[in-house]
RNA sequence: GUGGGUGUCGUCAAGCGGUUAAGACCCUGGGUUGUGGCUCCAGUAUACGAGAGUUCGAAUCUCUCCACCCACC
Protein backbone atom coordinates (compact mmCIF):
# COMPACT_ATOMS: atom_id res chain seq x y z
CA UNK A 1 0.00 0.00 0.00
CA UNK A 2 1.21 3.45 -0.61
CA UNK A 3 1.30 5.92 2.21
CA UNK A 4 0.65 9.42 2.14
CA UNK A 5 3.46 10.36 4.31
CA UNK A 6 6.93 8.60 4.00
CA UNK A 7 9.53 9.16 6.30
CA UNK A 8 13.72 9.03 5.34
CA UNK A 9 16.22 8.41 8.00
CA UNK A 10 19.37 10.14 6.83
CA UNK A 11 21.31 10.29 9.92
CA UNK A 12 21.28 8.72 13.02
CA UNK A 13 23.53 10.71 15.73
CA UNK A 14 27.02 8.10 16.92
CA UNK A 15 27.10 9.52 20.23
CA UNK A 16 23.92 9.59 21.04
CA UNK A 17 20.22 7.91 19.25
CA UNK A 18 19.04 11.49 17.80
CA UNK A 19 18.21 11.28 14.25
CA UNK A 20 18.15 13.50 11.33
CA UNK A 21 15.53 13.30 8.76
CA UNK A 22 12.93 14.27 6.53
CA UNK A 23 8.58 13.32 6.72
CA UNK A 24 7.35 13.56 2.61
CA UNK A 25 3.46 14.91 3.20
CA UNK A 26 1.06 15.72 0.77
CA UNK A 27 1.53 19.16 1.66
CA UNK A 28 5.38 19.56 1.73
CA UNK A 29 8.41 18.01 3.59
CA UNK A 30 9.40 18.14 7.23
CA UNK A 31 12.61 18.10 8.27
CA UNK A 32 13.10 16.04 11.73
CA UNK A 33 13.22 16.43 14.30
CA UNK A 34 10.46 18.87 14.52
CA UNK A 35 8.54 20.64 16.82
CA UNK A 36 4.96 20.87 15.68
CA UNK A 37 2.90 24.53 16.39
CA UNK A 38 -0.80 22.94 18.13
CA UNK A 39 -3.84 24.90 16.20
CA UNK A 40 -6.32 23.06 17.91
CA UNK A 41 -9.28 24.82 16.42
CA UNK A 42 -8.36 25.12 12.84
CA UNK A 43 -5.58 27.99 14.30
CA UNK A 44 -2.69 28.30 16.55
CA UNK A 45 -3.86 30.72 18.78
CA UNK A 46 -3.16 34.41 18.16
CA UNK A 47 -0.96 33.75 15.04
CA UNK A 48 -1.96 33.94 11.52
CA UNK A 49 -0.79 31.34 9.26
CA UNK A 50 1.39 33.64 7.07
CA UNK A 51 3.33 34.15 9.89
CA UNK A 52 3.53 30.72 11.63
CA UNK A 53 5.47 30.11 8.07
CA UNK A 54 8.19 32.97 9.24
CA UNK A 55 9.05 31.03 12.36
CA UNK A 56 12.52 30.15 12.66
CA UNK A 57 14.41 30.26 9.11
CA UNK A 58 11.82 28.40 6.95
CA UNK A 59 8.41 28.12 9.21
CA UNK A 60 6.87 25.73 10.61
CA UNK A 61 6.34 22.82 8.35
CA UNK A 62 2.98 21.44 10.15
CA UNK A 63 1.06 22.02 12.78
CA UNK A 64 -1.76 20.17 14.48
CA UNK A 65 -5.77 20.09 14.30
CA UNK A 66 -8.49 18.47 16.73
CA UNK A 67 -10.50 16.17 16.14
CA UNK A 68 -12.78 16.67 19.19
CA UNK A 69 -12.79 20.34 18.80
CA UNK A 70 -13.44 20.82 14.93
CA UNK A 71 -16.25 17.79 15.37
CA UNK A 72 -17.81 19.91 17.92
CA UNK A 73 -17.46 23.03 16.01
CA UNK A 74 -17.50 23.74 13.55
CA UNK A 75 -18.46 20.24 12.92
CA UNK A 76 -16.62 18.51 10.07
CA UNK A 77 -19.03 18.33 7.83
CA UNK A 78 -18.75 21.89 7.68
CA UNK A 79 -15.18 21.69 7.28
CA UNK A 80 -15.41 18.88 4.61
CA UNK A 81 -17.54 21.39 2.77
CA UNK A 82 -15.22 24.79 2.83
CA UNK A 83 -13.02 22.28 0.85
CA UNK A 84 -11.08 20.63 4.13
CA UNK A 85 -9.11 21.88 6.56
CA UNK A 86 -6.48 23.22 4.96
CA UNK A 87 -8.28 25.48 2.96
CA UNK A 88 -10.87 26.66 5.52
CA UNK A 89 -8.01 27.30 7.61
CA UNK A 90 -5.71 29.07 4.54
CA UNK A 91 -2.56 26.94 5.51
CA UNK A 92 -1.10 24.76 2.41
CA UNK A 93 1.56 23.28 4.62
CA UNK A 94 0.92 20.04 6.41
CA UNK A 95 -1.32 18.93 9.39
CA UNK A 96 -1.44 16.56 11.36
CA UNK A 97 -5.09 15.60 13.66
CA UNK A 98 -5.03 14.30 17.31
CA UNK A 99 -8.22 11.91 17.40
CA UNK A 100 -10.15 13.25 20.04
CA UNK A 101 -8.72 10.47 22.60
CA UNK A 102 -6.25 12.89 24.51
CA UNK A 103 -9.90 14.99 25.07
CA UNK A 104 -11.43 12.59 25.76
CA UNK A 105 -8.88 11.67 28.77
CA UNK A 106 -8.61 15.38 29.84
CA UNK A 107 -12.05 16.20 29.89
CA UNK A 108 -12.30 12.97 32.42
CA UNK A 109 -15.40 13.68 34.42
CA UNK A 110 -17.38 13.58 31.01
CA UNK A 111 -16.92 10.49 29.76
CA UNK A 112 -17.82 6.73 29.69
CA UNK A 113 -15.22 4.24 27.88
CA UNK A 114 -16.77 0.96 26.44
CA UNK A 115 -15.31 -1.63 23.64
CA UNK A 116 -17.76 0.31 21.26
CA UNK A 117 -15.65 3.90 22.27
CA UNK A 118 -16.49 6.78 23.96
CA UNK A 119 -19.57 8.62 25.69
CA UNK A 120 -19.11 11.76 26.24
CA UNK A 121 -20.62 15.23 27.15
CA UNK A 122 -19.46 18.67 25.03
CA UNK A 123 -17.89 20.94 26.93
CA UNK A 124 -19.46 23.71 25.47
CA UNK A 125 -23.54 22.77 25.84
CA UNK A 126 -23.11 19.25 27.82
CA UNK A 127 -24.61 17.77 25.00
CA UNK A 128 -24.12 13.76 24.32
CA UNK A 129 -22.03 12.14 22.02
CA UNK A 130 -19.95 9.02 20.82
CA UNK A 131 -16.69 8.71 19.40
CA UNK A 132 -15.73 5.37 18.44
CA UNK A 133 -12.13 5.02 16.18
CA UNK A 134 -14.80 4.87 12.57
CA UNK A 135 -16.09 8.40 14.07
CA UNK A 136 -12.58 9.71 14.49
CA UNK A 137 -11.43 8.63 11.75
CA UNK A 138 -14.93 9.77 9.60
CA UNK A 139 -14.15 12.88 10.97
CA UNK A 140 -10.40 12.73 10.08
CA UNK A 141 -11.48 11.71 7.13
CA UNK A 142 -13.70 14.98 6.63
CA UNK A 143 -10.78 17.50 7.72
CA UNK A 144 -8.13 16.02 5.21
CA UNK A 145 -5.07 15.98 7.43
CA UNK A 146 -2.04 14.60 6.36
CA UNK A 147 -1.37 12.49 9.22
CA UNK A 148 -3.91 11.24 11.63
CA UNK A 149 -3.46 10.20 14.78
CA UNK A 150 -5.60 6.96 15.80
CA UNK A 151 -8.66 7.35 18.26
CA UNK A 152 -6.68 5.33 21.64
CA UNK A 153 -7.39 5.88 25.64
CA UNK A 154 -4.43 7.71 27.16
CA UNK A 155 -3.78 5.96 30.39
CA UNK A 156 -3.72 8.72 33.43
CA UNK A 157 -0.69 8.99 36.26
CA UNK A 158 -0.47 7.15 38.01
CA UNK A 159 -2.80 4.10 37.40
CA UNK A 160 -2.72 0.79 38.38
CA UNK A 161 -1.04 -2.15 36.06
CA UNK A 162 -4.43 -4.04 35.13
CA UNK A 163 -5.95 -0.84 34.61
CA UNK A 164 -3.06 0.07 31.85
CA UNK A 165 -2.95 -3.29 30.34
CA UNK A 166 -6.51 -3.60 29.72
CA UNK A 167 -6.37 0.24 28.43
CA UNK A 168 -3.76 -0.32 25.55
CA UNK A 169 -5.47 -3.53 24.67
CA UNK A 170 -8.78 -1.52 24.21
CA UNK A 171 -5.88 0.92 22.51
CA UNK A 172 -4.88 -1.44 20.30
CA UNK A 173 -8.43 -2.91 19.35
CA UNK A 174 -9.12 0.29 18.31
CA UNK A 175 -6.42 1.17 16.18
CA UNK A 176 -7.42 -2.21 14.14
CA UNK A 177 -10.73 -0.77 13.64
CA UNK A 178 -8.58 2.69 12.81
CA UNK A 179 -7.00 0.97 10.31
CA UNK A 180 -10.17 -1.24 8.76
CA UNK A 181 -11.77 2.22 8.67
CA UNK A 182 -9.73 4.38 6.41
CA UNK A 183 -9.43 4.13 3.02
CA UNK A 184 -7.61 6.46 1.14
CA UNK A 185 -4.03 6.19 2.32
CA UNK A 186 -2.50 7.79 -0.62
CA UNK A 187 -4.20 10.85 0.80
CA UNK A 188 -3.91 10.44 4.38
CA UNK A 189 -1.65 8.42 6.55
CA UNK A 190 -3.32 7.00 9.79
CA UNK A 191 -0.09 6.65 12.70
CA UNK A 192 -0.35 4.30 15.46
CA UNK A 193 -0.09 5.29 18.91
CA UNK A 194 1.69 2.79 21.98
CA UNK A 195 0.41 3.26 25.49
CA UNK A 196 1.07 1.32 28.66
CA UNK A 197 2.12 3.87 30.92
CA UNK A 198 4.96 3.56 33.04
CA UNK A 199 5.25 -0.35 32.90
CA UNK A 200 7.88 -1.46 31.07
CA UNK A 201 6.29 -5.03 30.35
CA UNK A 202 2.89 -3.17 29.19
CA UNK A 203 5.37 -0.62 26.82
CA UNK A 204 7.02 -3.64 25.44
CA UNK A 205 3.32 -5.64 24.92
CA UNK A 206 1.52 -1.56 23.56
CA UNK A 207 4.73 -1.63 20.94
CA UNK A 208 4.17 -5.09 20.02
CA UNK A 209 0.66 -4.95 18.86
CA UNK A 210 1.07 -1.45 17.37
CA UNK A 211 3.86 -2.16 15.09
CA UNK A 212 2.43 -5.56 14.02
CA UNK A 213 -0.36 -2.80 12.40
CA UNK A 214 2.40 -2.02 10.06
CA UNK A 215 1.85 1.85 9.50
CA UNK A 216 3.54 5.15 8.25
CA UNK A 217 4.47 6.11 11.74
CA UNK A 218 3.91 5.43 15.24
CA UNK A 219 3.76 7.73 18.52
CA UNK A 220 4.48 7.31 21.86
CA UNK A 221 1.48 8.27 24.37
CA UNK A 222 0.63 8.30 27.38
CA UNK A 223 3.65 10.42 28.89
CA UNK A 224 3.79 14.19 29.96
CA UNK A 225 0.56 13.51 32.08
CA UNK A 226 1.18 14.63 35.70
CA UNK A 227 4.54 11.79 36.07
CA UNK A 228 7.81 12.64 36.75
CA UNK A 229 10.32 13.56 34.36
CA UNK A 230 12.82 11.11 35.03
CA UNK A 231 10.25 8.63 35.02
CA UNK A 232 9.00 10.02 31.51
CA UNK A 233 12.86 9.67 29.97
CA UNK A 234 13.22 6.30 31.57
CA UNK A 235 9.54 5.20 29.48
CA UNK A 236 11.07 7.13 26.28
CA UNK A 237 14.50 4.77 26.59
CA UNK A 238 12.16 1.60 27.07
CA UNK A 239 9.73 3.15 24.10
CA UNK A 240 12.03 4.42 20.95
CA UNK A 241 13.83 1.20 21.54
CA UNK A 242 11.00 -0.94 20.84
CA UNK A 243 9.90 1.33 17.67
CA UNK A 244 11.43 0.31 14.27
CA UNK A 245 14.00 2.54 13.10
CA UNK A 246 12.69 3.38 9.56
CA UNK A 247 9.48 4.85 10.97
CA UNK A 248 8.93 8.03 12.87
CA UNK A 249 8.56 8.44 16.22
CA UNK A 250 6.55 11.28 17.75
CA UNK A 251 6.06 11.92 21.50
CA UNK A 252 2.87 13.17 21.62
CA UNK A 253 2.40 16.48 24.33
CA UNK A 254 5.41 17.32 24.66
CA UNK A 255 7.35 20.74 24.45
CA UNK A 256 9.20 22.16 26.96
CA UNK A 257 12.93 22.84 25.76
CA UNK A 258 14.27 20.88 28.56
CA UNK A 259 11.99 17.40 27.24
CA UNK A 260 12.70 18.30 23.46
CA UNK A 261 16.10 18.11 23.99
CA UNK A 262 16.19 14.75 25.92
CA UNK A 263 13.45 13.64 23.47
CA UNK A 264 15.37 14.38 20.46
CA UNK A 265 18.76 12.61 22.47
CA UNK A 266 16.51 9.52 22.79
CA UNK A 267 15.34 9.38 18.87
CA UNK A 268 12.12 11.07 18.73
CA UNK A 269 11.71 12.87 15.56
CA UNK A 270 8.48 14.55 16.41
CA UNK A 271 6.90 16.65 18.77
CA UNK A 272 4.01 18.93 19.37
CA UNK A 273 2.61 20.80 22.58
CA UNK A 274 0.40 23.89 23.61
CA UNK A 275 2.73 24.79 26.35
CA UNK A 276 4.61 27.66 24.01
CA UNK A 277 1.25 29.32 23.29
CA UNK A 278 -0.23 28.75 26.46
CA UNK A 279 2.70 30.13 28.05
CA UNK A 280 2.23 32.79 25.90
CA UNK A 281 -0.73 33.90 26.55
CA UNK A 282 -0.30 33.56 30.23
CA UNK A 283 2.81 36.08 30.26
CA UNK A 284 5.84 33.64 30.13
CA UNK A 285 8.29 33.54 27.29
CA UNK A 286 10.82 31.18 26.44
CA UNK A 287 14.23 32.71 25.92
CA UNK A 288 18.16 31.42 25.51
CA UNK A 289 18.65 32.42 28.94
CA UNK A 290 15.48 30.68 31.12
CA UNK A 291 12.04 31.81 31.06
CA UNK A 292 10.84 35.38 31.34
CA UNK A 293 7.52 35.98 33.26
CA UNK A 294 6.70 39.18 31.59
CA UNK A 295 4.58 40.40 34.51
CA UNK A 296 7.23 40.28 36.99
CA UNK A 297 7.62 43.96 38.63
CA UNK A 298 11.51 43.92 37.58
CA UNK A 299 10.37 44.56 33.67
CA UNK A 300 8.77 47.43 34.06
CA UNK A 301 11.27 49.81 32.84
CA UNK A 302 13.50 47.00 30.76
CA UNK A 303 13.58 48.30 27.58
CA UNK A 304 15.39 45.40 25.97
CA UNK A 305 14.06 42.63 23.78
CA UNK A 306 12.72 39.33 25.68
CA UNK A 307 15.38 37.68 24.26
CA UNK A 308 18.70 39.44 22.72
CA UNK A 309 19.94 36.40 20.95
CA UNK A 310 16.49 36.38 19.17
CA UNK A 311 15.59 37.58 15.70
CA UNK A 312 11.54 36.99 15.58
CA UNK A 313 9.45 39.49 14.66
CA UNK A 314 8.58 40.55 18.46
CA UNK A 315 12.71 41.12 19.90
CA UNK A 316 13.31 42.67 16.90
CA UNK A 317 10.98 45.62 17.67
CA UNK A 318 9.82 45.80 21.58
CA UNK A 319 10.97 45.96 24.63
CA UNK A 320 10.26 43.79 27.70
CA UNK A 321 8.87 46.84 29.11
CA UNK A 322 6.19 47.90 26.43
CA UNK A 323 5.34 44.00 26.40
CA UNK A 324 4.72 43.79 30.04
CA UNK A 325 2.53 46.86 29.83
CA UNK A 326 0.43 44.85 26.72
CA UNK A 327 0.30 41.84 29.07
CA UNK A 328 -1.05 44.16 32.16
CA UNK A 329 -3.81 45.66 29.85
CA UNK A 330 -5.02 42.58 28.55
CA UNK A 331 -4.41 43.73 24.96
CA UNK A 332 -4.92 40.97 22.32
CA UNK A 333 -1.18 42.28 21.07
CA UNK A 334 0.32 40.53 24.02
CA UNK A 335 -0.83 37.38 23.26
CA UNK A 336 0.48 37.75 19.69
CA UNK A 337 3.75 38.89 20.06
CA UNK A 338 4.48 36.82 22.89
CA UNK A 339 3.07 33.06 21.25
CA UNK A 340 5.10 34.67 18.03
CA UNK A 341 8.44 34.56 19.95
CA UNK A 342 7.75 31.46 21.81
CA UNK A 343 6.91 29.80 19.01
CA UNK A 344 9.65 31.04 16.92
CA UNK A 345 12.15 29.89 19.83
CA UNK A 346 11.27 26.56 19.63
CA UNK A 347 11.21 26.37 16.04
CA UNK A 348 14.41 27.35 15.44
CA UNK A 349 15.97 25.89 18.46
CA UNK A 350 14.60 22.64 16.45
CA UNK A 351 16.42 23.47 13.12
CA UNK A 352 19.33 24.46 15.18
CA UNK A 353 19.60 21.04 17.01
CA UNK A 354 18.85 19.86 13.43
CA UNK A 355 22.30 21.27 11.91
CA UNK A 356 23.97 20.20 14.96
CA UNK A 357 22.91 16.67 14.71
CA UNK A 358 23.99 17.01 10.82
CA UNK A 359 27.49 18.29 12.19
CA UNK A 360 28.27 15.43 14.95
CA UNK A 361 27.65 18.13 17.64
CA UNK A 362 24.13 17.47 18.92
CA UNK A 363 25.86 16.62 22.82
CA UNK A 364 28.24 20.07 22.45
CA UNK A 365 25.09 21.92 21.65
CA UNK A 366 22.56 20.45 24.02
CA UNK A 367 25.10 21.62 26.83
CA UNK A 368 25.59 24.42 25.23
CA UNK A 369 21.76 25.15 25.19
CA UNK A 370 21.03 24.30 28.76
CA UNK A 371 24.63 26.42 30.04
CA UNK A 372 22.36 29.58 29.01
CA UNK A 373 19.10 28.06 29.57
CA UNK A 374 19.77 27.39 33.38
CA UNK A 375 18.72 23.91 35.06
CA UNK A 376 15.32 22.74 35.19
C1' G B 1 -23.33 80.77 57.90
C1' U B 2 -27.67 77.02 58.38
C1' G B 3 -29.46 72.06 57.56
C1' G B 4 -28.36 67.14 55.93
C1' G B 5 -24.95 63.28 54.54
C1' U B 6 -20.32 60.57 54.46
C1' G B 7 -15.53 59.15 56.62
C1' U B 8 -13.26 50.91 57.25
C1' C B 9 -6.18 48.34 53.41
C1' G B 10 -3.84 51.95 47.30
C1' U B 11 -9.37 51.70 45.33
C1' C B 12 -14.52 50.01 45.78
C1' A B 13 -16.98 47.96 49.74
C1' A B 14 -19.40 44.42 53.95
C1' G B 15 -19.97 44.72 59.00
C1' C B 16 -24.12 48.56 62.77
C1' G B 17 -22.01 46.60 70.84
C1' G B 18 -18.40 40.55 71.58
C1' U B 19 -15.76 38.54 64.10
C1' U B 20 -8.74 36.21 63.67
C1' A B 21 -12.67 43.36 60.66
C1' A B 22 -15.76 39.87 54.87
C1' G B 23 -15.18 40.17 49.74
C1' A B 24 -13.62 42.30 45.12
C1' C B 25 -10.11 45.04 42.45
C1' C B 26 -5.06 46.61 42.48
C1' C B 27 -0.29 44.94 43.81
C1' U B 28 3.49 40.74 44.44
C1' G B 29 4.91 35.80 43.25
C1' G B 30 3.98 30.98 41.25
C1' G B 31 1.62 27.25 38.00
C1' U B 32 0.76 25.73 32.87
C1' U B 33 3.47 19.70 28.30
C1' G B 34 -1.70 15.17 22.08
C1' U B 35 -5.28 23.68 24.53
C1' G B 36 -12.57 24.92 27.17
C1' G B 37 -11.43 29.34 29.16
C1' C B 38 -7.69 37.43 28.14
C1' U B 39 -6.73 31.22 32.89
C1' C B 40 -5.70 28.83 37.69
C1' C B 41 -3.24 29.04 42.63
C1' A B 42 -1.04 31.62 46.47
C1' G B 43 0.70 35.90 49.21
C1' U B 44 1.33 41.08 51.37
C1' A B 45 -1.23 45.23 54.13
C1' U B 46 -2.04 46.29 62.79
C1' A B 47 -7.47 49.55 57.23
C1' C B 48 -12.06 51.28 61.18
C1' G B 49 -10.69 60.29 60.06
C1' A B 50 -8.76 62.44 65.28
C1' G B 51 -9.61 62.91 70.43
C1' A B 52 -12.58 62.16 74.70
C1' G B 53 -16.46 59.37 76.93
C1' U B 54 -20.36 55.26 77.98
C1' U B 55 -19.56 49.88 78.59
C1' C B 56 -16.83 43.91 81.25
C1' G B 57 -16.22 44.79 75.94
C1' A B 58 -16.72 50.12 70.71
C1' A B 59 -15.51 50.15 63.56
C1' U B 60 -20.37 49.81 65.69
C1' C B 61 -23.47 54.17 71.07
C1' U B 62 -22.51 59.62 72.93
C1' C B 63 -19.78 64.31 72.66
C1' U B 64 -16.08 67.58 70.50
C1' C B 65 -13.04 68.48 66.49
C1' C B 66 -11.32 67.71 61.36
C1' A B 67 -12.06 66.53 56.14
C1' C B 68 -15.10 65.84 52.02
C1' C B 69 -20.07 65.95 49.57
C1' C B 70 -25.17 67.91 48.85
C1' A B 71 -28.84 71.48 49.63
C1' C B 72 -30.28 76.43 51.28
C1' C B 73 -28.87 81.33 52.49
Amino acid sequence: MKHAVTFDLYKTDDRTRARRGCLHTPHGDIQTPVFMPVGTQGTVKAMKPEDVKTLGKEGAHIILGNTYHLYLRPGHELVKKAGGLHKFMNWDRAILTDSGGFQVFSLGKLRKITEEGVRFSSYIDGSKHMFTPEKSIEIQNALGSDIMMAFDECAPYPADWRYVKDSLELTTRWLARCKAAHHDWERQSLFGIMQGGTYKDLRYESAMQVVEMDLPGYSIGGLSVGEPKEIMYDVMDDCVELLPKEKPRYLMGVGSPDCLFEGVERGIDMFDCVLPTRLARHGTALTSHGEVKIKNAKYAEDFEPLDSECDCYTCRHYSRAYLRHLFRENEMLSAMLLSEHNLHFLVSTMEKIRKSIEEDRFPEYKREFFAKYGEF
